[in-house]
DNA sequence: CGACTTTGACCGGCGC
DNA sequence: GCGCCGGTCAAAGTCG
């Protein structure tokens, strides 16, 4: 894990604009959520909000292999959970992937977009409009709740995502995202598709 | 029967 | 070099 900071990518925009197609929209989210809270003090969280804090992102708090920096900002739990993730990508130069799957994800690190995100929520799975395939579930240092690992079911996306309960508020579940989708996002998609057929309809006259 | 989850094994990186 | 730990694989099981 040692070695220089990797350099983070920031997360495109949460919600949907015309240069930024809807592959992060989150659903369900209010605008007035989609800010992090002040690094000093993420332990903080608005109670009357769901989606809480985005705060691995816009470069407030970076996911390297080194000691995060959140865990300056006083919550050392979930920098701890969050940090020891390491960046692993199985890509091969041109398909994305190692043929030798054995290999795969513990050959030669690699910079792919990461963030992450708090949800307090029962549920461990929020539904971000993806489909997920879980490949995998370990334990964690000092957590008394395993760590889940998904992959984008969609078959050219290699995104996958890790989701995490803190065992410090086991209401917070940690959400990070590695990689970017390279398709739209299904439900969204699902929910779009009559409304631009029928627009396309009204507009032909 | 396909899609998905579970789970033990395996492997690489890192700290000591 | 060794052991720990995180991340992934893949066979077996489950579900709709």
């Amino acid at each position: 894990m040692e070695g220089q900071e990797l350099p983070i990518t920031p997360p495109p925009p949460l919600l949907p604009t015309q240069s930024n197609p809807p592959f992060f929209f989150l659903p369900s989210i209010p605008s007035s959520s989609l800010h992090p809270p002040p690094l000093d003090s993420p332990q903080v969280l608005n109670p009357e909000i769901d989606w809480v804090s985005l705060l691995i992102s816009s470069g407030q708090v970076r996911l390297t292999d080194k000691k995060p920096m959140i865990e300056s900002a006083n919550n050392s739990t979930m920098a701890e959970n969050i940090g020891s993730t390491s960046t692993t990508v199985n890509e091969d130069p041109e398909k994305g992937y190692y043929k030798d799957k054995r290999k795969a994800g513990r050959m030669k690190k690699a910079t792919r977009p990461r963030f992450a995100f708090q949800t307090r929520s029962a549920d461990d799975i929020l539904d971000d409009g993806y489909r997920w395939r879980k490949y995998g579930q370990k334990a964690v240092k000092n957590s008394i709740y395993p760590r889940s690992y998904y992959r984008c079911t969609h078959h050219t996306c290699s995104v996958k995502k890790q989701v995490q309960r803190l065992s410090k508020d086991t209401s917070i579940v940690v959400t990070t995202y590695e990689g970017i989708h390279n398709h739209p996002c299904e439900k969204l998609m699902e929910t779009l598709t009559p409304l631009l057929k029928q627009m396309h309809f009204l507009s032909s006259f």
